[in-house]
DNA sequence: GCAAGGTC
């Protein structure tokens, strides 16, 4: 008997391959560099020994398209609503994967598919069962079998061969849905835009193309929402009492300053009156109410997502978030890091960690370190685990050693993957924290220091500071009366919300579901590349500002005033995903599901083309203030 | 020429 067996992409193929052919594998290439086929033999449970032949994809094979009597030009925007679609290879590239499938179905009796166990992957596990069926009849959705495997540990690896179950029809027309109201309401905005700004607005430029996309316009809502939340700020003034105190005859003993516990109030009139009961009650002495000194600790990080460290590349060395994901990438490529595409924050409990710890022990930086963690007892801790998992892949880990990467942006992404990896397998920062609390009048101050007492994971994870507070609490008992040697009222006036780095947008797309972890950093560039964003540098940090076409499309959308769904809002993508959700449990189907989104979309269009004027003097006005 | 999602 001959199995086809069929991965996302070659890492897994040659993975898997190894693991089950127990190191006996042979390599053949395809007619595309990257997708290799490996031969081996492999006594399966349900089929005994069999001729195997593993091969990949690389992620999508096809896409779906309109026929050519609605391309850009030949028809209405609005025609596009109710449009044929069509399903074609990604080009020529994805058309030699699709072949290779076809010809080595030919003689195979199974085809079992090892895809990523996500939504994605069960609908490129129906696109390769399309492909194979050309080349072998016998093939169908029902007929292939499909490996269910999180990881690539051994064990995992070889119940996933032997236990095989069936695509997932309902995700096959879950991600189907997607793909189809993307393209439709992508396309019938973009050209719409297009067509009637391109003339109207001076500055733009033949070819330039005003796209909406469902990711694009969240985004770039993001960015607007808080530039206006910038733009409207008008500072308030508000008072504090500020008191120090001094132990009594104590001599020359430091006096502590404290704070007030209301924080700061907004009434001028209100914080005097406060102020001067005090003086009136107690003139120049208080009394402690409390002392206290508890143990507290700095939490070791949770495994590395590929959000996590997106978002902190971006904070530690100011990379784009792209760049970041490119370096990741490439390490993996080079076979330094594990699959940097992940959402899972935690490692399967079988993973040999302490393997991958190892390897690290010859670097000059952190090797110490990491042959302490595995050699002197109890250091190590099994990382905590968070509540993430993506079923497909497990938490980014260094896999080789290097000390050799000569891109600088490479090596520092492989320093930070380690470190954080290390920190990750280490105890948590311990200390002590001291708060004392002291009543004048009416009114309770407070101060706390902090005592750090063992650093664990800090040593390793240089990125973040946790360090004992210099402030002096003196030793003074509950009940006891000290002097205030300084007393008065404070003023400031509040500040505006900060403007917005990459680092938090990748935060909020994150949590509102707009893109993933492969695209966000993707759908950033595009509105750069589409001048509705830009970057810059303000006071040494990376800031995201709207341009005036930026601005005036947002505001334009929303002045319109859709009845149902707000386009620039991450609302209608967060609906989009939880019908995709239940298109996957079985409570909706994808005709209806496209029926109720698709409708909601054909009103917005039809309200847009009525308003192209509203549009168009939003982003003058936008100019004109700019 | 358009989207978003995979991956190289």
């Amino acid at each position: 008997m001959k199995v086809l067996c069929v991965a996302e992409k070659n890492s897994i193929s040659k993975s898997v391959s190894h693991t089950l052919g127990g190191g006996r594998v042979t390599t053949r290439n395809s007619s595309i560099t990257f997708v290799k086929n490996y031969d081996f033999t492999f006594e399966f449970s349900n089929w005994g020994r069999c001729d195997v032949t593993m091969t990949c994809v690389a992620g999508h094979i096809t896409g779906v398209d309109f026929p050519s009597d609605y391309r850009w030009g030949r028809c209405d925007p609005g025609a596009l609503y109710h449009a044929p679609l069509q399903v074609q290879a990604n080009g020529t590239n994805a058309q030699k994967i699709a072949d290779n499938i076809k010809k080595e179905a030919r003689n195979a009796n199974y085809l079992m598919i090892w895809t990523d166990c996500d939504r994605e992957g069960e609908y490129i596990g129906w696109e390769i069962v399309q492909e194979a069926a050309k080349g072998n009849r016998n093939f169908t959705v029902d007929t292939a079998f499909r490996a269910q495997f999180a990881h690539l540990e051994r064990n995992h690896v070889l119940h996933a061969a032997h236990n095989p179950v069936r695509l997932d029809k309902n995700a096959i027309d879950a991600v189907r849905t997607r793909m189809e109201i993307d393209l439709i309401t992508g396309s019938s905005f973009t050209r719409f835009l297009t067509g009637f700004m391109k003339n109207a607005i001076h500055y733009l430029k033949d070819g330039d193309i005003i796209s909406y996309g469902g990711c694009q316009f969240p985004t770039l809502g993001f960015v607007v929402d808080r530039y206006k939340r910038t733009k409207r700020f008008v500072p308030e003034d508000f008072w504090h009492i500020d008191i120090s105190i001094k132990k009594i005859g104590a001599g020359h003993s430091k006096k502590t300053d404290l704070v007030w516990e209301r924080g700061r109030l907004f009434d001028k009139l209100a914080v005097l009156c406060l102020y001067q009961n005090c003086v009136n009650k107690d003139n120049d002495r208080a009394r402690v109410q409390s002392l206290q000194t508890k143990p507290t600790s700095n939490w070791a990080p949770l495994p590395l997502t590929t959000v996590e460290l997106q978002k902190d590349c971006s904070r530690f060395f100011r990379m784009s978030a792209k760049d970041a994901l490119d370096a990741a990438e490439k390490l993996y490529q080079s076979g330094f890091v594990s699959y940097p595409r992940t959402e899972t924050d935690s490692f399967p409990a079988a993973m040999d960690l302490k393997h991958f710890i190892q390897k690290q022990t010859p670097s000059d930086a952190w090797g110490q370190y990491a042959n302490d963690l595995i050699n002197v007892p109890g250091k190590f801790r099994q990382p905590r685990g968070g509540r993430h998992d993506d079923k497909a892949h497990p938490p980014i880990h260094p896999v080789a050693f290097t000390a050799n990467l000569s891109n600088p942006t490479q090596a520092k992404v492989y320093e930070y993957i380690v470190r954080r990896f290390l920190a990750c397998c280490s105890h948590d920062a311990t200390g002590s924290q001291t708060t004392l609390k002291v009543k004048w009048g009416t009114e309770s101050f407070f101060t706390s220091g902090l005592m750090v007492k063992e650093l664990n994971y800090l040593e390793v994870y240089t990125y973040r500071h946790w360090s004992s507070s210099n402030r002096e609490i003196p030793a003074v008992e509950p009940g006891e009366e000290v002097k205030i040697s300084k007393a008065g009222i404070g003023s400031g006036k509040t500040a505006p919300p900060p403007k917005l780095t990459e680092t938090e947008l990748i935060a909020l797309m994150d949590r509102n579901g707009i893109g993933t972890d492969a695209t966000i950093a993707e759908h950033i560039e595009k509105i750069i590349a589409r001048n509705y964003i830009t970057k810059s540098k303000e006071r040494g940090t990376t800031v995201l500002n709207p341009t005036s076409l930026g601005y005036g499309l947002v505001e334009g959308f929303s002045q319109i005033g859709f009845d149902s769904i707000s386009l620039t809002k991450p609302f209608l993508r967060k609906k989009l995903e939880d019908k995709l959700k239940m298109i996957c449990d079985g409570s909706a189907t994808k005709p209806q599901v496209c029926q109720e989104i698709l409708d909601m979309y054909r009103e917005a269009f039809a309200l847009a083309n009525q308003n192209k004027r509203l549009i168009l003097q939003c982003c003058e006005d936008a100019e004109r203030n700019a």
